[in-house]
This record gives C-alpha cells, structure tokens and sequence, in this order.
DNA sequence: ACGTGTATGTTGGAAATACAACGATTGCGA
DNA sequence: TCGCAATCGTTGTATTTCCAACATACACGT
C-alpha cells in the first residue's frame, strides 16, 4: 500500500453513486471538507482485514477490489466484485464495534478512497449543503441494497424451483406493471440468481408453459392471470 | 385513520432505535423541527398501499403493524411485524420514485408516527445536532438490517442443507469467536431461517456429529477443527 | 456453406430433500 | 404424580432436485 500518486477527476467523482447531484464546482470543497484518504494498493494486497473494526468507506478509482469471506475452516469464498465508482464497507463503517466478517482485497493494482464516516456525518458550516447531499447518497444506496436483497430473500425462501420462479416472475411483473415483461437474466444466471440447478428450472418453467400458466419467449414472459394450482 | 389523541412519551421514544441518543430534552425541540405526524389506525386498516410512492418513515408508537406482499396472483403473504418503537418503510422512503411492493396493515388499533424523509435530512439551523443522530441512527439501523439480510443470504445461497448449516454455524462462531457458542434458535426456528426441513436438518446435524465435525447440544455447539470432506 | 460458440430445452439415473409419522425426553402446571 | 405440550431425533417413502449428457436452435465470422 502507498499513498497514491493518482489524482482523481471530479468527472469521474460527480458520477458515482455516492457523488451523484454534486457539481464539478462543489466537489473540491466537498472533498476538502471530508477529508478522504487516498491509497495505492498492489494486486493481492489486503484492503480490510476480516475482525477489523473500520470507520471508513471505500470508493474503488481504478482497479478491482473483490470481498471474501473466510469460514470457520478456513474456505474462501468471494462475494462480490467491487468496480471504479462502487463503494464498499459501507455497511460496517456505519456500525463501530461491528468487526468485519469479510475482507476486501485488490484484484488488480487498484486505487482506493477511504471516506470517514464520521467526517461524512458531522456538520460542517462551509458544505452543509454538501453533506446533506452526500448523506441523501448513501442513504439511497443503502436502502437500494436493502430493497434488492429483501426481494432476493423472498424468492430464495421459497423452498421449491416452481416458487421461486413464480415469486421472481410476479416480482418482476409487477415492477414492469404488465404481466409482459423482459428479465435482465438468460437462464443460467436466472438461476444462479435464484440458487438452483438451470437446467431443472428450465424443465420447471417448461411444465408451466404446458400448463399455461405463462408463456416466454428467451428473457420475455407473459404471466397468464390464471392462478396456479 | 384519525390524526392521534394519544400522546407520545418521551421517556419511549428516546429508547427507540431512530431517537436513540437523544434526551428528554432535546426531543421536543427535535420533534418541533422534524415535524412529524400522528396517526390512528383500526385493526387491518391500510396504513400504506402496495404501489405507493412513500417519503415518510413510520414508527409504531402502539399497536402492532404487519407488512404484506401480494403477488401477480393475488396470493397474500406476512413479511414481518412490527412492534412499538420500531420502524417501517425506512428503505422506500429514502428512494423518492420507488413505488411500494409491500403494504403496511394495522394488525390491531395502532398508532404511528410518520416522519418525512426529507425533514430528517435537511439542515436546519436549531437542531443540527439533533438532526445528525437521527441520520446516524437511521443509517445504523439500514446497515444493520443489510447486514443481517447479506449474512442470512450467504447461507440461503448454499445448496445442501449441510451447506446451510455450516455456514450459519461457522458464522456464529466467528461472531462468538469461539468454536463453542450458543444459537438463538430451537430446531425449528433454526430451519425456518434456513429454509430448510426441520427433521431434514436434524438429520444432517446428526449425521455432521457422527461424523466427527461438531458436537451440541441444544442449542449449545461445538465446531472442530477438522477440515469438512 | 461451414465450423464454432452460446443459449436453451430434454432426458434418465443418482442423490438429496420434503413429508408424515412416531418415540423419547423434558419442563410445567393442574 | 399425572397429563400435556414442546422439542428433538429417527425412520421410511414419495417427491424433488441435482448432475451429466445430449439435442436443438441461433448468431457470428470466415
């Protein structure tokens, strides 16, 4: 790890989710004011350290930070891929006391802010504004997240593959506000999303077809109103 | 619905997740600047509907509140209770746009307070300090619940039971940082969180034990070390 | 046209899970 | 002490899911 000799761009800053609604003008001042850190890290090195307690935000600049978690026997498993712009450790930088049970490192040769998140919080007379914006951010990707995992909860409780397709395709119909929609997924990740085997899903959402519950076409579907037995 | 005759006490809601911190003293003033509204509702009277756009966070001040799903085919489900002093709607109220896939009933005479979003966020100049332990709090609890949700997702996400339990139990250890710890479930609870069969799962926990991998007993357990096959 | 790769649907046997039923144990109150 | 309810383990069977393999369709570039 080193301090980083990059500089980053407020054109790149002003788009990110955490960012977002601030101009170029303001983000020098916002920046001032929060007082990140800037850090070089080498591929493989450790960012956070599993049993950390952190206080700060990561915004990955450039590079890939992947999240592992290590189990009771020592299995490692990622859990998510952090791009340019995206943020991590958000979750735990809120909670002080609660010790990470992941650790993040660099994939590759990546550049990384660290936002405290008391500096995030506190008021500050010159960027009140700024702080409020920054605050409305991170609530809104927090409550985001909440919302996408609260919905993928609900699929995943489902104990059969029928379920767990009706519940996603209902989800996924009522969003679009018609019984016709398209999916983001093609069946392997639908399946990976739903955490089943993809060819039994597609034999599931074949019976169903037979049975006329709905109809589908690649990632279209149209729900038939119907209820299902 | 009738605005409320009930009056709330402070002495309750300064021990609530959302004015945790605050003191009797300062709620008034809080409360004067956040501006929030007090509501009545008659048993399963809908306090917010399935497709509204919210930006008020309610709390249950009396009275018990339930969150429903209904899906594509009219098949109703309970998502969670709500009980005094806790909160609800908190993820939709922050994402001005994001129409409600839930509804909120009132499962028996309740009162609720509803605060607006934006008066939690915005600056006002007598009760700065006041204003940044809500957020604090209410940012707290969002990355609390996200944390719960990704934790019991890392589990729901495995295939086998045995791979659910494994990964709850070795969780619960490192939470413990022991390889003995105590669960906060019976059997049963324990494979309602899992989405698992009860019997099916003590099977496996049997089968884990006679295997050499852990011991328990009740809901006392005892990892060893020994790497799993 | 041809080969290649990708996505999807289909099938059959192996393995895991759900379900129903029952026995054993415990704690609790009548 | 007795009965009752709750909890947990066990078993056998029916069902579902997984897995590997293969068939089909389509897009793409040569």
């Amino acid at each position: 790890m080193s301090t980083a000799g990059t500089q980053v761009s407020y054109a790149f800053l002003k788009k990110t989710s955490l960012f977002r609604g601030t101009t170029e003008e303001e983000l020098p001042k916002l920046l001032g004011c929060i007082e990140p850190a800037y850090r070089d890290f080498s591929k493989n090195e450790i960012i956070l350290r599993q049993g950390e307690d952190i206080t700060s935000v990561g915004m990955v600049l450039s590079g890939r930070v992947q999240i592992i978690e290590e189990d009771f026997w020592g299995n490692r498993n990622i859990i998510a891929d952090i791009w340019p712009g995206d943020i991590f450790g958000e979750s735990y930088a809120f909670l002080p006391g609660e010790l990470l049970r992941v650790s993040a490192i660099a994939a590759e040769n990546s550049s990384i802010l660290l936002i405290d998140a008391r500096h995030m919080l506190e008021v500050c007379s010159s960027a009140c504004r700024f702080h409020t914006r920054l605050v409305q951010n991170i609530l809104a990707e927090s409550a985001k997240k909440n919302l996408a995992l609260t919905r993928k909860l609900s699929h995943m409780s489902k104990r059969s593959t029928r379920e767990k397709l009706l519940s996603y395709l209902s989800s996924q119909s009522l969003a679009a506000g018609s019984d016709q929609f398209e999916i983001p997924f093609n069946r392997q990740q639908l399946a990976d999303y739903l955490c089943v085997d993809r060819s039994a899903m597609s034999n599931e959402l074949c019976k169903m077809r037979d049975e006329g519950m709905l109809t589908f076409d690649k990632s279209s579907f149209h729900l038939k109103s119907e209820m299902p037995l």
